[in-house]
Parts: C-alpha cells; structure tokens; sequence
DNA sequence: TCCCAAACTTGCGTGCCACGCAATTTTTTG
DNA sequence: CAAAAAATTGCGTGGCACGCAAGTTTGGGA
C-alpha cells in the first residue's frame, strides 16, 4: 500500500462517515417532509438500507441525526479559525472564521423555512440542537485557547459560549422573520458581542410598566 | 370566601404548583442518590404518591423533571431586574439581577458535586438543561426588552443568551473544579461580557500548532 | 495469497417511556 | 347544593434504546 498522502482515513472509517451522514441527511429529509414524529427510526434505517439496530449504533436517538447537520456546518471553523492571519485581531478572526462557515452555501434555503420554524416547536429536538451547538462550542473555546496561547481557558469558553449564543439568535431570527438574511444579522450581534453591546447599553431610559406578564412559556430555542 | 389578598393563585393553582414542585424535586433527589437511569418515573411519581400516568401530566420525561430547579432558580430574576434603580447601567443591573437569584441560597452544595458531575455527563439530560435555560433566557430577554424601552428585540435576545452563557460557563467551571467559588467567576464572566472580553481580545500573540486535534467530542455543557 | 483478529452489522429480547382515551374523583362556581 | 370545569388515574398501544450473541466484513501480517 502507497503511503497515505491525503486519505488517513482507513476506508472502513470511510464507510463509517457515509454511513453516518445518509443517516443524518435522511434523518433531516424525512423530517422537513412528514414532520418529526412521524418518522419512525426503521424508517431512516430503510432509507439508508440498514438495520434499525445499526442506526442506534451511530445515533441514540432521531433528534440526534437531525441535529448532526449543525456539528457538519461548523466542522470547518477549527481550520478556518487557524488560518486567520497571526496579526489579526481576536474578535476579527473569529468572526470571519463564524460568517466563512454560513458563507459556504449562500444562504440556507428559505422553501424549508417553515418546516424549520415547525420543527424547533419539539421539544425533544430543540434539546438536541442545543446539544449539537454545544459540542461544536467546545471545539471553538479550544480553538480560541490555542489562538490566543492557552491563558485563562474560562474566557475562552465564555467567548465560545456567547459566539455561539449569536450564531443561534441569528438563526432563529432568520427562520422566524421573512426576508431577513441571516448573514449581515450574523456579523451586526457578532460586532455588538465584541463592543459589550454598547447600542443597548446606551439607552438606560427604563419603563417598567408590568403587563404582558410572560410566564415562562416555551422558548423558542 | 375572603377577597384575595396575595393569592391570585386559585388554590387550584396552588395544588398543581405544588405538585410540580415536589415531582421536580423528587426527580432530582432520587437522580442524584441513585444516578439518572436507575431512577424510573414510577420511581418519582411513587414518591410523591401520585400515578405514574400523573407525572407525565407535568413533565413528558424525567429529564424534564430533573431540570426544572434550572427554572425555579431564576424564577425571581424578572422582578429582580426589574426592581433595579431606573438609572443604573443596563449591565450592572443585569449583573445585579442575575447573581442576586445566586447569591438567594449561597453558595450551592458542594456536597452534591461529584453526583452533579457525573448527571451533566448524561447526554439526553444536558439537552433538557440547555432547555431550561433557554426557557429563562426567553423570559431574561423579554424583560431586558422591558427595561431598555422595547427597542431592538435582537440585541436583547442577544443579550440575554449570551448572558445564559456565562451562567452556564461559570456553573460548568464550579463543578468541574475543586474549590472555586461560583459568584465571583460569574461575577467576572459578567464583566467581561459587558466589556467585549478585553482580556482576551488584548492578546493577539496567535501560537498556531495544530497538536491535540480535539475531534468534536463529547462536550461538558 | 491466505488467514485471523478486530471491527461492524444484525436480529432478538427486554424494560422503559410518552401519550391517547375514557372513566373517576376533586375543585370551582352559580 | 348541583352542575360544570379540571385534574387524576388505569389501561392499552406504539415506539425506542440498548445489551447480547451470533454472523459478516475489513485490514494487515505471514
């Protein structure tokens, strides 16, 4: 066998990766057709043609093969994030290395929206996805460390946690509103993150006046 | 019957709040004596001496259930906020508001800390914590809405998100470490949220070795 | 080239869980 | 106090996650 030049992959990891992402393609493509629940996991299996138990060898649940295409949208950003010229600016570099990622395919498609919008009404799955951003939340606070040379790790963290807070309020603003595009309300929260929000904490002109009381009812991500 | 003074609550509420309360509470007690799924939610429902059946009238999984302290935590941070001086800088009453709910208990338990460790490892329970905090962040943002005059949703939204985040930081770095004290890194976090995160934003001395790969592995949160 | 060990898939069985439905009990109200 | 509204409960159903023990595929050394 020929040195590995690029492929460190072993061909059976090969056929893991494929196998897992036509689990989680079909996963999300059954579910923008029919509607989270009614797609039972044999039914992802079959599509795929595999068994219902090897599904569960690669997801423990469907929410988790829905949501395994947030993790794929960001897994370029580590590199990305690195290849950021030395001199740059912290906040600068990360922002291009977040909007880059979004970038990739043009704007999502808006004929899924609704189903979108629909689909972040479960519960279940909203768990899910808020797991998936946490995990790729972890690789980016790593990725910072090693940027800014490894000081004070818990910044590094905050600074990941709250990047990725813009990257969901982005979203769920885009899926929300119509017409919005996602990437300039993207880069407008992230510049305001990196100036402490200064055009809110401007106006300091409070109205309390308690109506509209808002008992802890669903969030909507 | 005497006109209502404080109780709004119809007594019919008041039972349900009840019932609620004590299930939570029993989840949690349980999860933590026993680990998450050595717990059944006959288990919790048998504790409170209710039906099983009764106990996914309130939460529709023990997940749910054991998260809802996360909830209950912040229950007070809306009158908090809003009870702040009117002239105050938006951040420090957000600060204020948000170590006050805290600061109500001192410092949480350390006693529990290892269980709490252990519990935060189970996947399907960090995505109903995330949950749970998403809830609050929902109510924060709406309230911050309040507070600022209503102006511009998104940056409230992304205030109050990235705000969760540092909540979330702080509380990972409380029961990932031995000894460290939960307010005052939450303290910090806040401060530096609010200031663009200078601390790290100064040091541009990037130190690009691509070691310790990191590959998208279980986050702690 | 062949073969074995490690890795992956699969079927089966088990225990658990969420939820619809309808009957029963509890609370509210007129 | 009686009728209406709401909550609890038992039962049944469909589904899911996962352990286990085959069977099948893959990779690397002899």
């Amino acid at each position: 066998m020929p040195p590995d030049e690029l492929p460190t992959l072993t061909l059976r990891e090969r056929k893991k990766r494929e196998a897992r992402r036509a689990l989680a393609q079909a996963a999300l493509r059954l579910t923008l057709e029919r509607g989270l629940d009614n797609v039972r996991v044999e039914d992802i299996a079959t599509e795929v043609g595999v068994s219902a138990r090897t599904f569960n060898n690669y997801f423990s649940s469907k929410e988790q093969a829905v949501c395994a295409v947030v993790v794929d949208r960001h897994e370029g950003m580590r590199e990305a994030l690195l290849a950021r010229p030395a001199g740059e600016p912290l906040w600068e570099s990360v922002k291009q290395a977040v909007l880059e990622q979004y970038s990739r395919e043009g704007e999502p498609d808006r004929a899924y929206v609704a189903r979108i919008r629909e689909l972040m009404g479960q519960l279940m799955l909203r768990g899910e996805f808020l797991n998936a951003h946490a995990a790729v939340e972890r690789v980016l606070a790593e990725t910072i460390a090693k940027r800014v040379g490894g000081v004070d790790h818990l910044l590094c963290r905050l600074m990941a946690s709250s990047v990725e807070s813009a990257v969901r309020v982005a979203f769920v603003n885009w899926f929300t509103t119509e017409g919005e595009l996602l990437l300039p309300t993207l880069e407008r929260l992230l510049d305001e993150l990196a100036a402490g929000m200064p055009t809110l904490t401007g106006g300091t002109e409070g109205t309390p006046d308690p109506n509209t009381t808002t008992p802890l009812g669903e969030p909507l991500c």
